[in-house]
Order: C-alpha cells, then sequence, then structure tokens
DNA sequence: ACCTGAACACCGTTCAAGT
DNA sequence: ACCTGAACACCGTTCAAGT
C-alpha cells in the first residue's frame, strides 16, 4: 500500500468510527484532519469536500460488510444441513436490535443520508440487491422460488432493527414464527 | 390557542419542515428562528437546546402519526370485511418506499437520532408498542393470536421502507406473497 | 415571564500561495 | 502532485442586560 493509499484509507478509517460512534452531526472535516493527523487543507485535497468524502466512506462500508457477509455465509457444502437449521442459525445472526449493534448505527445513518444524496441511495440499493442475490442462491436448494423466502426474510430482519425492541414476542418467539412460517409458505 | 402555544406550535412545525426536506443536516437554530420569524435567543428561550427542539419535534410529530393512524384504521364495523382485502388494502397504504414519501424520510432522520438519543428512543419504542397494539385490536376478530400476525407484518413494512426497491419481487408480488403466508399462518 | 445582542469556539468551503 | 494558512459566512451555546 503506498504513502497515498495509506493515507486515504487512514481518513476513511477515521470517518467511519466517528459515524458509528457520534453519527452523521459528530462528523466534521476538521475532526477527521486531527484525527488522521493531517491539515484540513490537506484533506480537502483528498476528498473535495464533506460530500464525497461521506459516499466514499459509505463505499467503503459496503465493501467490507461484502466481505463479512460473503464469509460468513454458510460453504457450499451446505446441502447437508436441514434448512431448519440454516434458517435458525441466519436468523439469531441476523436479528440484531439497533440500540446496541454499531452496525445497525451505521445503516441508520446511511439510510438518512441516502435520501438526500442519490449516490449513497444507489449504493444502498446495489448492497441489498448483492444481499438478496446472495441469500436466494443459498435458499437456492431448498426452494424452487428461493426469492419468496428472500423477499419474505430481507425486510424483516431490517425492520426488527428498528422496531423490534417494541414487539409483544421475544427474540426467541420471533424466530419460531419465522421459520414455521418460511417452512409452510415452501410447502404451499 | 394562547400566543405562547401558537408560538411554540410554529417553531415545531417549522423544525418538521426542515427536518423532512433538508435532514438534520439541514436544521440549524438559527435557520429555525428565522423561519418562526423570532430572534434565536427568543428560540433558545422556549427550547434551551437543539436537541430540547429536536425532542419536542419528533414527540410532536408521532402524536399527528398516531391520530393520522387512529383514523386511517377501518372502523369496528369491520367484521363485516374479509379479512385478505383488509389485509390487502393495509399492506398496500403501508408499504412504501422511503425516497418518494416523506413520511419514511422523518422516520430516517428519527432512527438515526434515536440511536444517541435516550429520550428519543424511548418515544420511537413508544409509538410502536402503541401502533402494535392497534394493529392486535384490528386482527383480533380474525385469529385467537393476533400478535403472530402483527409480529409479523409491523417489521416487515418498516425494513421494505428501507430496502423493497432492492427486491426481486414487485409490490404486488410482495403483497401475494404476505397475504397468501398471513392466511397459512393463521390456519395452522 | 419574555426578549435581546454580543461574544465565543466551532464548522465547511474557497482560494492564493507554496513545495 | 501534494500541502499550507488565511479568510469567509455559518453554526450552537453562554451570558449579561433589558422589558
Amino acid at each position: 500500500m503506498g504513502k497515498r493509499e495509506e493515507k486515504i484509507a487512514s481518513i476513511i478509517q477515521h470517518t467511519t468510527r466517528l459515524l458509528v460512534h457520534e453519527g452523521v452531526g459528530g462528523l466534521s472535516m476538521r475532526r477527521v484532519a486531527d484525527l488522521a493527523e493531517i491539515r484540513l487543507s490537506n484533506l480537502q485535497y483528498y476528498f473535495k469536500d464533506r460530500e464525497a468524502l461521506l459516499k466514499a466512506t459509505v463505499a467503503h462500508y459496503f465493501e467490507q460488510c461484502k466481505t463479512d457477509v460473503l464469509q460468513s455465509l454458510p460453504s457450499s457444502d451446505t446441502k447437508e444441513i436441514k434448512l431448519e437449521s440454516l434458517l435458525r442459525e441466519t436468523l439469531q445472526k441476523g436479528l440484531v436490535l439497533g440500540d446496541t449493534n454499531e452496525q445497525c448505527a451505521m445503516f441508520r445513518e446511511i439510510w438518512a443520508l441516502s435520501t438526500r444524496n442519490t449516490s449513497i441511495a444507489a449504493l444502498v440499493k446495489e448492497y441489498y440487491q448483492h444481499y438478496c442475490q446472495w441469500l436466494v442462491q443459498l435458499m437456492a436448494s431448498y426452494t424452487p422460488q428461493p426469492q419468496l423466502i428472500v423477499s419474505l426474510l430481507m425486510p424483516y430482519v431490517e425492520g426488527y432493527s428498528v422496531m423490534g425492541q417494541a414487539l409483544p414476542l421475544t427474540k426467541e418467539e420471533v424466530i419460531d414464527l419465522l421459520v414455521k412460517t418460511v417452512l409452510v409458505v415452501i410447502d404451499q
């Protein structure tokens, strides 16, 4: 990694940290510059304005998520696992409440940013489309219409991160309900 | 409404407008003061800081949502409607993509704020809990376990607002899937 | 109780000037 | 190509001073 790449990596790393721990409101060009130990005007040489810095940071964050997800997905010898176990494990990992989770905090910031920034909105859409494709592949050996299962579970998991704490069911009850639901829908 | 109440209403109204149309980043005490045609220091007399203004605005927004929802919910002579029609209508209204919808824009801002503000997080949780209760009541005449249906649909609708545009199904296909799923789960 | 302006440290952006 | 500091308009908060 050359000097230039190292510097950019450091900038984006500190921007991500600020976004996660302080939110968009706590992110300023000057704080990033201080953390990265460069001058404000030098930071602006690499990212011409706040928007450019945010866009690059979000893009990099989704890249990270992508490698994380692809690593954590069960490997291709999955067919030996029962569908029910696969669903249970995936939901156990995926159903997370946003109050305690750093990734949820980042996603909430990104969702808010995407409302007013078409570049970031495009990154969000692209990421979710890829995510759907990976899950469709994963489910393909269990049902002729894996898109149905994915279309059922993906929005649910995202919505759960935002309001799951207000549901009348515990997480375990939710998982039971979802697993049962998916199995029943597949059998139809 | 007395002078004081009118002033506060005007302040909160302009704050809400700024939040929806410009996001948290576009909201400043000075802009609100200008829009409400008062001095910055006068605004600070009514809301001691930005956080207090945000909290009051979010509380007021949820109150609005509450009355909107309670009005739009089918009235108590609902039992004459078929469950399938009720689900279809509710989902047709509820499944909205965040890119085009002002309410979704506001909720995204609120979700992000709630990560770092426990008062706002409490308002969010309280609102969703009420929402769940209204829906449970609505579903109670169709199934002995209305919480299951609500726990299935509520997170889904919220998640759909955030990533529905990346799903491999159209909105109509999603509604068909959900309606079918709910009916099947009820029959179990 | 209600309203004001000045002062402070902080912010993003622009720009002319350096190496 | 890379880096700098100064200047600008804007920001939230504090506070002493008014009615």
